[in-house]
DNA sequence: TGCTGTTAATAGCAATTGCTATTATATCAC
DNA sequence: GTGATATAATAGCAATTGCTATTAACAGCA
């Protein structure tokens, strides 16, 4: 958090969501919201437990996310068949267009945050930044189990 | 903010702020103050103004973190005598403890983060970043200038 | 069945943040 | 100098988040 690694990665995440939520503020979407979607996307029918398990928020902190997002007609709460304590959720209809609508501004930004990169730059960053968050991960769920 | 480099960079840093914060719990400096405090190091001196624009933060949010690290004697506010409205902002002497007691760890998380890196790899990650921050930034003030 | 412990989700409260408005001071035009 | 404008910092309010406690429902076992 000096001028390390993680000083770096926090000041480049922290300009990324920046570029983010002006870019994206007409949609009414934050960038944590679109973490969530991206994230429900490729999980359609989890529970909003193991969702905040994926986010890495408080489970009622996503209770409260998915509210709003109900509330905007981006997610669907449907009722668990099992289990009647919990939800299911899904994205609704409208989150498609969303969808669609932001992915040129995301593919925009990217383009602009790796200006002057080559290709094989691009993967190189690609790939170290995926070790340093597999370690960081890794870390944590070692801390998890100890304690 | 999908599975790109805008989303890698704000998982990693994400859990290199939660490895941080769990590590300095005991400290009561969180990630934000510190990367208050690192700025103010290096600019000793320096009004809230300029420093909120430093960490990028707002003017008064700035103001009320200056409030709770003064009350934790890490920051002293004093009169700027050229100017009776503002403040300028100083490290106190608690702070230079508190940095060397912190660096230990901070060095560890960054070990922790790089491991199975090569020094090349390390420096190429770094230099990596710093151009995607350098990109993001630049941006940002071009977007403020058109404004 | 009935009891006990666990789990999914949510409500209350406190802390933090940012938007907008406000106060005190400085600076510029005349 | 005096009035208008700009600037440094802060207060009020609303929104968001997490900690703790609570409610409803499930699961295991006698």
């Amino acid at each position: 958090m000096s001028e390390t690694i993680g000083f770096l990665l926090n000041d480049s995440a922290r300009l990324f969501r920046r570029a983010f939520n002006a870019r994206t503020r007409d949609t009414g979407i934050t960038a944590l919201q679109w973490r969530l979607i991206t994230y429900l996307r490729r999980h359609e029918g989890i529970r909003q437990g193991p969702l905040a398990e994926l986010i890495e928020v408080e489970p009622i902190t996503l209770s409260r996310m998915i509210d709003r997002l109900v509330e905007a007609e981006l997610v669907e709460r449907r009722a668990d068949p099992t289990d009647r304590r919990a939800w299911l959720l899904y994205l609704a209809p409208r989150s498609g267009d969303l969808l669609n609508a932001m992915r040129a501004d995301i593919d925009a930004m990217t383009a602009e945050a790796t200006e002057g990169l080559s290709a094989v730059e691009r993967d190189q960053l690609v790939a170290l930044v995926e070790r340093v968050r597999a370690n960081l991960s890794r870390r944590i769920c070692q801390k998890e189990e100890a304690a």
